[in-house]
DNA sequence: GCAATAATTCAATAATTATTGTGTCATTGA
DNA sequence: TCAATGACACAATAATTATTGAATTATTGC
């Protein structure tokens, strides 16, 4: 993860109708979901939910597989563990209290969640 | 952390120059720099950088102390700490060995460091 | 092969976002 | 008070990004 993959990975996610397909993709899980039905839950169109699509795949953050007349997308987490990584990475240098707090707090809050 | 403030960091953050300054103050942790010397060491106008502090002040990644002529810019981790924790928060459903990976490894990753 | 369906690509437009230069405000020290 | 310095606000411009509709590709079942 270099600066330039970080801001192709941040901007496909700031944007309303990015974010929203990531974390929808992110709650489905593995087994994600065709195109048609993201742009229907989501509420947008089909061309602009095909063009957030490739922005998140081409990011890295998602995945995209042919399954006869659908295509399926599905979260990644490979690019989204690098990009945390990536964000943080120096975070520890000069605080390492608030560094601390902030892994450990994502860590009791992801344990904590019915995990 | 709603969609709204997550999207206003993200987009403080998926901009070349507002990322430098992001990480920049992440490295120099809480004593910050003034606003002269981030525009120096990233290399862009006063008025660029300018522009960057604020659009990452309003999303609350860095905060503002104005100390006799300079303004002392620094990193200000609860923003950041909301923001992992709002794209992170749906990662267990679903995919609860990926999230253990994804938190745990930036654990790891962090304490390895010099820490 | 053909019609129907799922999704995309493309080009045009609209909207948003970043940069620049000028002018202004705040602070300091002589 | 005045000149110098650090930084910001504003307006104009440039650049980027998102949306839309029309046309295209891929797949399926008849």
């Amino acid at each position: 993860m270099n600066s330039e993959h970080a801001i192709q990975a941040l901007g496909a996610l700031a944007q309303e109708h990015g974010l929203s397909i990531f974390l929808l993709l992110v709650q489905h899980g593995g087994k994600g979901l065709p195109a048609g039905k993201i742009g229907e839950r989501i509420g947008i169109a089909p061309t602009s939910a095909s063009f957030h699509l490739k922005e998140l795949e081409h990011a890295g953050l998602i995945t995209a597989k042919r399954e006869g007349r659908f295509i399926r997308y599905a979260f990644s987490a490979g690019t989204m563990r690098d990009l945390l990584g990536f964000l943080t990475r120096d975070c520890c240098q000069g605080l390492p209290e608030l560094c601390g707090d902030l892994i450990m707090g994502e860590m009791s809050r992801c344990y904590t969640n019915g995990q």
